[in-house]
DNA sequence: GACTGTAGGCATACGACGTAGACCCGTTGG
DNA sequence: CCAACGGGTCTACGTCGTATGCCTACAGTC
C-alpha cells in the first residue's frame, strides 16, 4: 500500500486545520482578528497563521494588503440594508442609521477601515458591497421623489453624520470601567489644572454620554432637513 | 595635526546636514512625508535619514511611532485658535470650523490621523495642543452662559460635523484631474450598469461638490440649533 | 487512458520596518 | 578631577509585505 496522502489531514498538524481556503473565510478571520486585537495587529502572515496555512497562499485570493482592508470593511458595509421599496423613507434612513452605529459599536475596532478606506479607495474601485447601500438610498429617495441631486445630498448628510457621530462615540468608550470615580477613570487627573481646569471640572459630563439619544437627536435635525427638492 | 571631528560636518555627507535634533523639527519634518507620501510612507528610519541622523536618535525625543504620530496631528489641531474672550461665540465657532476645513484641504494626507488618532489615544493622554481647542471651546461657551453640560455637547456636534464633512469632502478629490468627462474621471464607467444605474447617472452631481458652501450649511443648522440651556 | 492547462498551495528570499540594549562622547556641576 | 547625564550611534532581533518559482491536483480534450 503505497502513500497517496489524504489531502490536508497529515499536513502540518500544528496548524488549526486548514480547510481550502476562499476569500470568505479570509475575511472573515481577518475581522475575527482585527476585533481582538485591532487593525494595526491585522498581518497577512498572522492572518494567514490563524487560517492554517501558507502566508503567501493569501495572494491567491486577495492582490494585496489593501484590498483585503477594503474587504473586511466590505463585509461589514455589505450587512447594512436598504429597502428601496418602502414609501417610507425617512424610516429607512433612521434604521439604516441604526444599524450603522450597531455596527460601530460591535466592531469598534474596524471604524478606522470604515471611516479612511475610502479616502484610500476611489470610489469606483470599492468593493461592491461598500457601494450597495450608496445605491440603495438613491434608489430609496428618487422612488419617494427626490431628484438626483437631493438625493445624493441626502446620502452625504447621512454619512457625514454617521461618521461624525461614531467618532464621537467610540472616543467615550473608557480606558478602565472599573474604576468608579469619573475623574480617575478618565485620566483627567493627569491633566494640568491650570491649564485645562473647565475640561477636568466636566468628568462627570464626559463620562454620561447617551450616543443612542445623540444619534437620534442628529437624525431628527437632518431628517426634518431633507426635501425632495434639493438643498 | 589630529583629527579632532567638528561634529555634524564629515559624518555621512550623504546626508541633508544633521542638526541638532528637537521634537519640533522631528514632527515638522514627519508632517512633510506625510503631506507628500501619505501616513502608511512614514516611517522612523525614512524620518530620521531626512533629518540626517540614525534611526533610533528619534527615541531620545519621541517614546514610539505611535507619539509619533499623535504628536503629528497634534501641530495641526495647535494651529487652530479661538478666542474665549469674544462674545460672539456663533461666530468664533464658524471660524473655528472654517479653519479646521482648510487644515484637512491643506493637508489632506494627515486627515486619518486627525480622524482616528483620538480612537487610539485616551482623551486625557493625548498632547496638550490637541486638548487646547476644546478647553477655549468650553471657555468660550461657558463665558456665554453656557452650561458645562450644554458647552461639552456643542463642543462633540461640532467635532462631529467637521470629521463628517471632512471625510465627506476628501472622498470627491478626484484621481485623475485631466479627464474632462466625469464618467472617466472618476472611474464610474467600471461599475456595472445593471447593479449601480443609479450612481452612474449622478456623474456631475458627483463631480461638482462645493465643500465650503455644503459646509456653511451644516453650521447654519448647528449653530441655530445650539442653545445655552443645554440640548 | 494520456496530454495539457490551470488553479491553488508552499518554500525561499529580499528589503524595510519598529525598537531593545549597549557603547560612546561632550557637557555640566560638584 | 570626577561623576552624572543628555543625546547620538551601532548592532541586532523579530516581524512585515510580497516577488519569484516550483509542485500538485484536478478539468477538459482527444
Amino acid at each position: 500500500m503505497a502513500v497517496t496522502p489524504t489531502r490536508a489531514s497529515d499536513r502540518d498538524a500544528g496548524a488549526p486545520f486548514a480547510e481550502r481556503l476562499d476569500l470568505e473565510r479570509m475575511l472573515a478571520c481577518a475581522l475575527e482578528i482585527v476585533d481582538r486585537d485591532g487593525v494595526e495587529k491585522l498581518s497577512m502572515r498572522r492572518l494567514a497563521r490563524a487560517l492554517g496555512h501558507d502566508p503567501m497562499s493569501l495572494y491567491r485570493h486577495a492582490p494585496n494588503k489593501a484590498a483585503l482592508l477594503d474587504g473586511v470593511a466590505d463585509t461589514l458595509l455589505r450587512r447594512l440594508s436598504v429597502d428601496p421599496g418602502d414609501p417610507d423613507w425617512a424610516g429607512q434612513l433612521r434604521a439604516f442609521a441604526r444599524s450603522y452605529r450597531q455596527l460601530a459599536l460591535d466592531h469598534p475596532n474596524a471604524v478606522p477601515l470604515l471611516v479612511t478606506r475610502p479616502l484610500a479607495t476611489p470610489l469606483a474601485l470599492r468593493p461592491a458591497g461598500t457601494l450597495r447601500p450608496l445605491e440603495d438610498v438613491l434608489a430609496l429617495l428618487t422612488g419617494a421623489g427626490f431628484t438626483g441631486a437631493a438625493a445624493l445630498h441626502a446620502y452625504r448628510s447621512l454619512t457625514g453624520l454617521l461618521h461624525g457621530h461614531v467618532l464621537n462615540e467610540l472616543q467615550e468608550l473608557v480606558d478602565n470601567p472599573d474604576e468608579t470615580d469619573d475623574l480617575l477613570r478618565l485620566g483627567l487627573y493627569r491633566l494640568p489644572l491650570r491649564e485645562f481646569p473647565l475640561l477636568r471640572g466636566l468628568a462627570a459630563e464626559l463620562a454620561s454620554y447617551d450616543g443612542a439619544a445623540e444619534l437620534e437627536r442628529g437624525l431628527d435635525i437632518l431628517l426634518s432637513g431633507l426635501t425632495p427638492g434639493g438643498p
